[in-house]
Order: structure tokens, then C-alpha cells, then sequence
DNA sequence: CCGTATCCAGAATGATACTG
DNA sequence: CAGTATCATTCTGGATACGG
């Protein structure tokens, strides 16, 4: 089934989605449009650069539309387009697996830093 | 919802979950256990080593097992845990979605990549 | 067959400062 | 407010060769 995911185009959509801010900001997004700012605040580790990056991918791909509001001053608004809204059941769905497991993983993590160093209690994190 | 995803763990999982292979050697795991050569046939473009890591990173995560049979020659078959198991669904429905898409979000770039530079006609892909 | 070791190029990201 | 510019750094991942 996913073996259009191998050529380029599939790969490079597949990597570009799954950046590193790309699902994060589109969850944001998908719960009312936001400002460059509010997204800021959203995800507090972005630089202005990252999400800048992030959001122009993103528009370019078609899930997420830029409005400039010529108020005084300049505001920008950047929301959810309907191609965008079809991603977010999945998307969520992904999310929550990863909140509802992250204690289980984290159990699992252990188990296996253990049996790979019995005798020295290392505190590696990676 | 995700507020859980900007710490370090939170973090930490979703970029290991959404690196470049995770994805799809979990879905090739998913149809059926695997040996390491069997994976590499599946996704034709991974070297040994960005494998090596996906895989490892997957085990550690409790994710997939590693099973090495004494045979001989020497053989090793990965399969996906009772933990991955539970992953199946929402990420058949994201990869779904970005196979059924593919066409719509290509469409999408060109608009925007006309849009931005209306008289050259640019070959950027990236 | 199943990896590991080493080296390295390029991408991704951050820090910081600055502009319309 | 909403970014861009620049520089430094880190990190991923590929190429290649070799080891158990």
C-alpha cells in the first residue's frame, strides 16, 4: 500500500509533515487560527526562524493559509484550510497515542537500558 | 491536549517516532515479522546503519522486539510488540492519508510556487 | 547473514541581532 | 507585530569498508 512513500515525492511530503514542528503547529492550528505570535507562545522551544520555515512548508503544501489582516499594526493570520482539516482525525489520533504511552515507553526505555548495563546505572536520555 | 508533547520526553518520543524510517518499518512490521535483510528490500533507499538505529531505537522504545534465532547461518527476526501493536491503526490512517493526498498537495505546491514567481518557471522541488 | 566502525557532507536548528 | 539575516552548531544520515 505505501509504496508511492519510497519515490521522492512520497518521501519528501512524509519527511516535510513530519518535521520536527509541522504536527504540533497544525494541531494548533486546527483549534482556531492563530497569530505568529500565539503560535510562539504555543510552542515554547520554536525559534521565529523554525516557524517560519515550518509555516511557509506548510502553506506550500496546502494545509495551512497565510491572511494578512491590514490593520495598523500589521497582523497576520495564519489558519487550517479544508485540505488541512481532512489530516486532523489522524493526526489527533497519532497525538494522543503518543500523550496515552509516553509513561510506557518510558518503562520500556528502562527495562532496556538495564539489560544492555546491569552494573553501571547510566543516565543516558538519547 | 498535547501539552505533554513540549517537554523533554514528550518531545523526545514524537521526533524518534517521526523520524525518517520509523514510520514505515513499524508498518512493515505491522503486516508480518521481518528479517533485517527483508527490511532493507522493503524500503530500498535505508543503509545498514540508519536501519540499525530505527530499529534499536524501536526496540528500546518498546515498540519492536528483536528475536535472534540460533540457526545457522546466524538469524535475527524483528516483530512488532503487544505496545506497537496498539500504534497500528492511527498510523495506517496517517500514512493513508498521505498516499490519498499526494496529488492534491502536489497540486497545491505548484499554485504556490506560480504564485510566488509568476514570470520564471522554477524547477525548486524542495 | 547481520550487523558495526569510521568518516564525512549536508540539512536542520538554534542564537542573536536587525528590519518593514 | 511579524518576520529576515547571519553565523555557529548540532545532528542526521549516507558511503564505504570491515567484523562476528
Amino acid at each position: 500500500m505505501t509504496g508511492m512513500l519510497f519515490d521522492d515525492e512520497g518521501r519528501r511530503l512524509l519527511d516535510q509533515l513530519f518535521d520536527k514542528w509541522s504536527l504540533l503547529v497544525l494541531e494548533a492550528l486546527c483549534a482556531r487560527p492563530r497569530r505568529f505570535h500565539e503560535l510562539r507562545e504555543h510552542l515554547p522551544a520554536v525559534t521565529p526562524k523554525s516557524l517560519t520555515t515550518c509555516l511557509r512548508r506548510l502553506e506550500r503544501n496546502g494545509l495551512v493559509e497565510r491572511l494578512v489582516l491590514s490593520t495598523d499594526p500589521l497582523a497576520v493570520e495564519y489558519r487550517i484550510t479544508r485540505l488541512g482539516r481532512t489530516l486532523e482525525e489522524p493526526l489527533q489520533a497519532m497525538l494522543r497515542w503518543v500523550v496515552d504511552h509516553l509513561d510506557v515507553v518510558e518503562t520500556a526505555r528502562s527495562h532496556y537500558d538495564e539489560r544492555r548495563s546491569p552494573e553501571e546505572r547510566s543516565t543516558r536520555t538519547s
